[in-house]
DNA sequence: GCCATAGTGTTACAGACTGTAACACAAAGT
DNA sequence: ACTTTGTGTTACAGTCTGTAACACTATGGC
């Protein structure tokens, strides 16, 4: 079962909150997490977030010195970008340009934000294939 | 408050299902979106999650002849520009461009689809620059 | 006028998920 | 031994979704 990959969709306000928490801070202890919310929250109600987090796979914990570390399964990027494949595929026939032209249709982005994006991209595309970075020849594809 | 907004993400999978179908068809009545279902339901199931989802905003629906003809009160594209929105702020503070590294990153996207991405758009952004620099976004494909 | 039909409105209910937390238990220092 | 700090377990209420029954109402045919 890939039960695996998860959908952030799916996921509680809290639990965005905490999770975006650990994206900032890297690696992260139940406490200081909880001292980071903005909610006055118990210590449990914390770790029963957490502990849930860690069971949707979006966190993994190392235990330090008797204190469990938290730290992000996967990138936040990576997370958003399966996110929002979902979406696309529900929505847009999995044509992301269809979903690009919906977000100017719904003001999300403006047309020449649009522009430069579409500028930015071909810019770093010509880089990243040049020097092709972080090991990872691209592969699939 | 503009609780006028839904999210997509928000919907049920078979919500989603429903609502896939109306934007197929455009106008649809209640039973006709069953037999177009897979799944075998009831009538009253069909209307209940029609009748909801006009709640949420994502359905309008006009009277014809004792009949309810269902009709989508957005379209699908706006629809998942903000859903997306709502994944790019929260998890991609905001940037899109972000988000489109995110998507190759998790292997939504590839890097050459993104290219002739880039170049499709930086076309259609000349075009309708052209054409239609009034209000209204050129829509529906 | 009366009945069957088709369609609507109302109400319900169980399962899942989320926010929230208490409580019990274990290791560690003093 | 006792307190502290942190973990594991369990719970519970609210909300959402899938699923549906049932009651009510025009409408067209007889």
């Amino acid at each position: 079962m890939a039960s695996n990959t998860h959908d952030p969709a799916e996921l509680g306000e809290l639990e965005r909150e905490v999770l975006s928490i650990i994206w900032r801070f890297g690696a992260i202890t139940a406490e200081r997490v909880r001292e980071e919310l903005d909610r006055p929250l118990k210590d449990s109600t914390v770790r029963t977030v957490l502990r849930r987090l860690e069971e949707k796979g979006y966190l993994a914990h190392s235990v330090e010195d008797r204190t469990f570390i938290y730290r992000p399964a996967e990138s936040r990027q990576k997370v958003a970008g399966r996110a929002v494949k979902r979406i696309v595929d529900w929505f847009c026939d999995g044509s992301v340009e269809a979903l690009l032209v919906g977000m100017v249709d719904s003001k999300v982005l403006d047309r020449a934000e649009l522009q430069r994006l579409a500028a930015r991209i071909a810019e770093a595309q010509k880089q990243s294939a040049k020097s092709n970075h972080s090991g990872k020849p691209n592969k699939e594809a």
